[in-house]
RNA sequence: GGCUGCGUAGCAAAGUGGUUAUGCAGUGGCCUGCAAAGCCAUCUACAGCGGUUCGAUUCCGCUCGCAGCCUCCA
């Protein structure tokens, strides 16, 4: 029985689809004007093995992830870059699904974008209006009057009164409350521009999300995900805008993802203490760093170091270890399944799922030399549960042979075979000196033989 | 200032009112020509102070420390 964690309610709750067996899910992705770094990758690969362990468990799931490609931020660096917005933009998604296929992350079923999405936006900001929740501010934007709307503030468990008393921002006069929000931004010369009701303009990052939710998944859906930083005021306003324009329930369950941190700081633009996937992807594999995103649980804060991307690989090179030369038989299902299932069962805890997964390579090590059907069994059963978390689905002789991070140069794979060779002729002659000679010298470039029953086996390390 | 959340062994990271998390590292053993890998055993814990309880790392309170949100941010 699944539990996740709803910050609505600050609680794990039994998760009910509206639906028997269906489940909508729509998770706020990126604004496309610069590389993903390793705290988007995080929300991708987070929600994946959401997806993932759903579809897992049964559910026709209908997953949905938004394109931002239009806001104030890509309209200055279009300007910045002396770029036209669609050729930013378009650049800038091919390079986030580029990280994402290296990541292995499994592309959303829908991938909706705002400009795209105009009609239904602007239908969203007309039904606000009439419901006399939207108005005209002095300055011809269109504002959101969240006064107007009683549940405000229950998502991020704030209170307006409370926050007014934090000030510091400067009020945009235009506004009758400060913390009403653009529905409707008037477009200045040489700025882009949509036609409204409310003349040339583009709409304000929150509603976006609002129109396209609906639009994929109904007025009303199961999931709702993004990082933590979105709760407010972000997804606070969805749920206005929603719940304001339908009159009813928007969300069952919200999810946040924690950050990812470096010496225990938030990695964001701002503080420009980030890594983008690509520079990460230059010195680990793909699959270390997805190995090290589902080592901590989605909630917790992530730090980031090369320490933590070192111990993933190591990690890894263990189960690749004890699936390496085992033929795979799928079918069994054992108690390390009951274990795995109830691990992400409670609001997905992937550090527990992947302990079982330790477990499992445990007892696989054992049986590969005392009764090799099991083990195929058990090596079957663990790459199925690896799936579950995208991992583990390499073959195990090309990962050890790629080493743990990205090698430059190196030895070839012949000229390894070829010391393997010379080093057994050697041993066979017990010169047991030439012998550990070529093996320290290959180990001096990062080569460690093993001798195994059936010969001698190599990786990178 | 208001509101969240966190503080676990050398490092990372789960979890639990009384019983082995797990990975890496350490120690002892088995295996090996010697190693590596693997297997077995084993040492380092639950920020501090009180309270509840037969018993708390786990529940409650306080203190200290850290992070986040309150402004664009995944």
């Amino acid at each position: 029985m699944l539990k996740i964690y709803n910050t609505l309610t600050r609680s794990k709750e039994i998760f009910t689809p509206r639906v028997a067996g269906k489940v909508g899910m729509y998770v706020c992705g990126m604004t496309v004007y610069d590389y993903c770094h390793i705290g988007h990758a995080r929300v991708m690969v987070v929600f994946d093995i959401a997806a993932r362990y759903l579809r897992y468990s049964g559910y026709d799931l209908t997953y949905v992830r938004n394109i931002t490609d239009i806001d104030d931020k890509i309209i200055k660096r279009a300007q910045e870059n002396n770029e036209q917005i669609v050729d930013l933009t378009e650049r800038f998604i091919d390079a986030m699904h580029d990280d994402e296929r290296a990541l292995a992350v499994l592309p959303p079923d829908i991938e909706p974008r705002a400009t795209k999405s105009m009609d239904d936006i602007i239908l969203m900001i007309t039904g606000l209006f009439e419901k006399g929740l939207a108005y005209t501010g002095t300055n011809g934007d269109v504002f959101y009057a969240v006064d107007k709307f009683p549940g405000y503030g229950a998502l991020s468990g704030k209170k307006l009164d409370e926050l007014q008393a934090g000030e510091r921002v400067e009020v945009d006069q235009a506004k009758k409350n400060p913390f009403d929000f653009v529905l409707w931004k008037k477009a200045k010369v040489d700025e882009p521009y949509w036609n409204s009701p409310w003349g040339r303009g583009r709409p304000g990052w929150h509603i976006e999300c609002s129109a396209m939710a609906t639009r994929c998944l109904g007025n009303h859906f199961d999931i709702h995900g993004g990082g933590m930083d979105l709760q407010f005021p972000h997804h606070e306003n969805e749920i206005a805008q929603s719940e304001g324009a339908t009159g009813g329930k928007f969300v069952n369950v919200w999810m946040h993802n924690g950050f990812v941190r470096i010496n225990e700081e938030k990695m964001s633009k701002s503080l420009g203490n980030f890594f983008t996937v690509r520079e990460v992807l230059k010195q680990y594999r793909p699959e270390v760093i997805r190995f090290f995103v589902l080592s901590s649980h989605y909630r917790s804060p992530l730090n980031y170091s090369d320490e933590q991307l070192d111990d993933a690989g190591m990690a890894l090179t263990r189960l690749y270890t004890a699936l390496r030369g085992v033929a795979i038989i799928t079918g069994l299902s054992t108690r390390y399944s009951e274990r795995f299932k109830q691990a992400m069962d409670d609001d997905f805890n992937t550090p527990v799922a992947v302990a079982v997964l330790f477990d499992m390579a445990r007892e696989l090590n054992k049986e590969k030399n005392n009764n090799s059907e099991l083990a195929s069994q058990l090596a079957g059963e663990l790459k199925e549960l690896s799936s579950v978390l995208g991992i583990l689905q390499d073959d195990p002789e090309s990962f050890l042979q790629a080493g743990d991070t990205v090698q430059e140069g190196g030895l070839a794979e012949q000229e390894i075979e070829l010391f393997i060779e010379q080093r057994i002729q050697a041993k066979q002659n017990k010169d047991w000196a030439l012998a550990d000679k070529i093996r320290d010298d290959l180990k001096q470039q990062g080569i460690v033989l093993e001798d195994v029953a059936t010969g001698t086996s190599w990786r990178r390390e």
